[in-house]
RNA sequence: CGGGGUGUAGCGCAGUUUGGUAGCGCGUAUGGUUCGGGACCAUAAGGCCGGAAGUUCGAGUCUUCUCACUCCGACCA
């Protein structure tokens, strides 16, 4: 490709939002061009480093067994009633109709699509286990994109869903995705990643993972022990926190006065934060009336995302407007309005001696016992971990980073396959639900989080597994007819041995030419100049180490392969 | 959805307080001198100042409305 005629323009200056150094770079670059708000339309270097990631998901797919198809971006709601779905799923679905009314839908996840097409094709347990994959376009309205190609609204996603007989059959292949995935990531070129256990959330399931590459822009949070291998989303990791004993004592009616948070009232009654109980309130979702009260140790926070899974129900904030009585800044477990649902953390269990609010203004109770002065309370895990607290695992620290979810797999179970009827006929001649399994990769996050990891105060540095050139030929004095002359059949010669080449064949300043290719960041950076070809010689530079030699003009095609062959190893 | 911010040349921005001929840097084009780490000189092209309505002799600038983008938060297979 001449750099001369490629429709990417490079600039000096990032756009003035661009924050994160991914969104910076590639849009410097010239890889990137937004359109609307989280929707990018990709130049052709962008759009080749796309094409060789898929190739190689697609290689790791097929190596498992997977089937290519296609799946439709517009489905019909009907499709997506049948998983119930269409109602449970908000307004990141984009609804339309069409040109007769019907009302339509634009795909962002393609479990309904895929046991479709599987329940009109698979009648037997003989044809499992059986995989199908696709590469393709999702539309998600987000409330919130940011951060370039990291959070978009369209994106390109390779979406697998495989179809079991038995559960040890899933989880078994579950296993090879899992490897897969890891091949995947580590030969894209990415160094920092890690899977972790992860929510399953709207997709319903057990089992599932999450591919995380660590990185202060991560928008999730993850949990790691400093000394095991223990690892998992904020979501669900759970810790094991110092549990300090307090002197059993007879509950007493204290006045704390306006003393509402924990701070203030620990100070007044010259307890720790430890020794008090907190209230936070929460709604069920759609239903302002349906109070949720969540009892946490005083220094400890509510993981919602846990209490959802406990309830089993989606909780928003409590806006203060309803019929129930709940005092704000004195609530506490004893006495509380029936109709309210009440969970208790795992932190309070067998706890005395503590400090609780008692749901009258400007009161709160000393000497709480959670074992006396609560019947048959039932204490679930929904507090927030932190860091410091003691792995769950090994009882080592628990250490806190940032990641960005670049894949991810789950084992579904039978949810989509029951709803939506889906039934083969087993060993024994009984038709049952095949058990499902689903994966994801998000292709653009892939190339975001690439040049996220992969850079320099200078620009990109591309792994040579996914650039899209691997060669990036400068000539420098291209007006001179020898120089160019040898440049331009280097240039032929390289792309007649198979080797993908940019020619910068720009007639301007080296300065020009050099940082551009640095921007760029292709792998190989071949220089050819008067001053090279007084000896007959022209110039390779590495891009990642700056590593620097000269090879003669004739051996130059033969040290090159060589070197992509060794450069290559790296990610093998 | 809540709270801030910004829309002026392809890109990055000034000009808005106090209304009076549309600016700067980069980039682009042409000519020339240079040229191994973003060179220099000369000349030129490129704008309905996001949109609509209003105030005014006169609006990039003031008023109202609207749209878009963006940051923080809520949300998030």
């Amino acid at each position: 490709m001449l750099l001369s005629k490629l429709c990417c323009e490079r600039t000096k200056e990032a756009p003035g939002d661009a924050k994160i150094k991914s969104h910076i770079l590639l849009a410097r670059a010239g890889f990137i061009k937004q359109v609307a708000n989280g929707i990018y339309s990709m130049t052709m270097p962008c759009q080749r480093m796309s094409q060789r990631i898929q190739k190689i998901i697609r290689e790791e797919m097929d190596a498992c067994d997977g089937q290519e198809v296609l799946f439709p971006v517009v489905m019909p709601r009907e499709l997506w009633e049948t998983s119930g779905r269409y109602q449970s799923i908000g307004s990141e679905m984009v609804r339309f109709k069409d040109r007769s009314n019907h009302d339509m839908l634009l795909g962002m996840t393609h479990e309904e699509a895929a046991v479709h097409m599987a329940n009109h094709i698979v009648s037997s347990y003989t044809q499992l286990p059986m995989m199908i994959y696709q590469i393709q376009t999702k539309f998600r309205d987000e409330a919130r994109a940011r951060g370039g190609l990291i959070r978009v609204r369209e994106f390109t996603m390779k979406d697998a869903y495989s179809f079991h007989t038995t559960k040890e059959d899933l989880e078994q292949y579950y296993m090879q995705i899992h490897k897969a995935y890891q091949n995947i990531f580590r030969r894209i070129g990415l160094k920092r990643f890690i899977d972790v256990k992860s929510d399953s959330g709207m997709m319903g399931g057990s089992v599932a993972h999450e591919f995380m590459l660590l990185t202060e822009v991560g928008e999730d949070s993850i949990v790691l022990c400093n000394h095991c291998d223990y690892r998992a989303n904020m979501e669900v990791a759970s810790g094991i926190i110092e549990k300090p004993i307090y002197a059993d004592a007879e509950l007493a009616l204290v006045d704390t006065g306006t003393d509402k948070t924990i701070e203030e009232v620990a100070k007044r009654l010259n307890v720790p934060a430890t020794q008090t109980a907190k209230a936070v309130v929460f709604a069920v979702k759609g239903d302002q009336d349906q109070v949720v009260i969540a009892f946490v140790r005083g220094d400890l926070e509510v993981n919602e995302a846990k209490l959802k899974k406990v309830l089993k129900k989606d909780v928003v904030a409590y806006d203060g407007g309803t019929s129930a009585s709940v005092v704000c800044g004195n609530i506490g477990p004893k006495d509380l309005d029936k109709s309210i649902i009440v969970v208790y953390d795992k932190s309070l269990e067998g706890t005395k001696g503590m400090v609780v609010g008692a749901n009258k203004e400007g009161y709160h109770y000393t000497g709480f016992n959670f074992e006396r002065d609560i019947k048959d309370a039932k204490f679930d895990d929904i507090a927030k971990t932190r860091a410091g607290d003691k792995c769950p695992i090994c009882g080592g620290d628990l250490r806190i980073e940032n990641g960005i979810e670049i894949g991810n797999i789950f084992q579904l179970g039978t949810k989509y396959t029951q709803s939506m009827g889906m039934q083969v006929t087993g060993p024994d001649g009984q038709l049952f639900n095949p058990i499902m399994g689903c994966y994801g990769i998000g292709v653009g996050r892939a190339i975001a989080s690439i040049a996220q990891e992969s850079n320099d105060d200078n620009g990109l540095i591309l792994p040579i597994t996914v650039a899209p050139w691997q060669v990036h030929i400068c000539v420098l004095r291209q007006d001179d007819e020898v120089v160019a002359s040898k440049a331009n059949a280097l240039y032929k010669d390289l792309e007649s041995n198979g080797i993908d080449v940019l020619f910068d064949d720009r007639n301007c300043g080296a300065g020009i030419k050099f940082n551009d290719a640095d921007l760029m960041g292709m792998p190989i950076r071949v220089v050819i100049s008067p001053k090279s070809l007084q000896n007959d010689e022209v110039e390779i530079t590495i891009r990642k180490t700056k590593e620097s030699f000269k090879v003669k003009y004739e051996d130059a095609i033969n040290e090159i392969k060589n070197l992509i062959t060794k450069l290559e190893e790296e990610y093998k």
